[in-house]
DNA sequence: CTGGTTATGGATTGGTCGGTACAAAACTGA
DNA sequence: TCAGTTTTGTACCGACCAATCCATAACCAG
């Protein structure tokens, strides 16, 4: 009954994932966002209504499949909660070695959107809360699983060793950003396994 | 011989800093810097050049002041090794339970800057990657006196140590931006510690 | 093939961006 | 008092910002 879109909206939105995710927010432009999702102006506006909203459903899209992978990962029962904990770790450090420039990495939008958004944009912080809350329960589980079986034989309580583990990673993220390498980070990993079991 | 300064350019520089502090340099407009300082454009444009000079200097300015705080902590021969790890802890969480807004911290202008700028900001990244050998170099060397003294049981090597710590550091940051209150923070310290001891 | 509806491209909006020009003001040494 | 120098306030610059308008294109039901 009307004229169909001539393009999919989950690759443009794909694609301004990127962009905001490499540059940060505020220095990514609505023309950035024209040239990397290859729309123009009206399609992006009629279709995201702002580049605020665009912004929104980006980083939504983002935590949902990172931490979709994640939790996959962190619930995968062929592996013991040891070993689960090392997979999420080395996922993050392939992660930070792609996409590499002069050396660093592009990081993690979730990460990104906290240091440069959390404070002054409320949308966006909710939306990091909520995928933050959880990323610490499936983490906390997995602990809580780890603990019972004795394999984790530190005495914290799993939701504190869980908020450890995240900042580990936040950690990582920002390690991998300042220049670090594979071989830094998977020392910072080791090391902090060492309390799991300590 | 001339017409004198109207304004102390350290304290103009500190409040620039602060600005760009709060709200990263992308959000944070050259008439933002005007009111925050107090100056009108010329006077900033004549004393530091450019916004981008301007931001330079405000990041060198705090990772000096930073980490000459902090290095003096982890020198203090009157503290244990370990104690002055734990102090240098305390420091950051002092810090992140100030200027709190909606419960996020401000977080810490280094990491701010890496995550925002560092890929796309070669000078601002030298910078930040002089100032993270010598937090770094301190820490290693604090480590190792603890290793000899005992205190620390761990036998993870003393500048793999120091990349740990100082990744948590930045971990605690993010959590800190990211909602994470005193007793959560205090959490992640402590279980942290716990890798050092064995 | 036509009327209704939506998508698209391009021009354009008012506003703000970082940065500059310029003249008046304010000081100092002579 | 005045020449020389720097600072300061104000007006201004072109460029770009996010967002909108509108005419045209493209589709589909009838």
């Amino acid at each position: 009954m009307a004229r169909p879109r001539q393009f999919d909206e989950e690759r443009a939105l794909d694609a301004a994932m990127r962009a905001f995710w490499a540059n940060g927010y505020e220095a990514t432009s609505t023309q950035d966002l024209c040239e990397a999702t290859g729309l123009g102006r009206s399609s992006i506006y009629n279709t995201f209504i702002s580049k605020h909203d665009l912004f929104e459903r980006a980083l939504g899209r983002y935590v949902d499949m990172m931490t979709a992978t994640q939790l996959e990962l962190l619930q995968d029962e062929r592996l013991g909660p040891l070993e689960r904990i090392r997979a999420l770790f080395a996922l993050v450090v392939d992660g930070e070695m792609k996409e590499r420039r002069d050396g660093r990495s592009i990081g993690c939008l979730a990460v990104n959107a906290t240091v440069e958004l959390a404070r002054r944009d409320t949308r966006a912080a909710a939306l990091l809360e909520r995928d933050l809350a959880r990323r610490l329960d499936a983490l906390r589980t997995v602990i809580a699983t780890g603990r019972s079986a004795g394999e984790i034989t530190s005495r914290r309580d799993p939701l504190t060793l869980a908020r450890y583990l995240n900042s580990v990673i936040a950690g990582l993220r920002v390690a991998g950003q300042g220049g670090a390498g594979r071989a830094d980070l998977e020392g910072i990993i080791d090391t902090a396994m060492d309390t799991l079991i300590s």
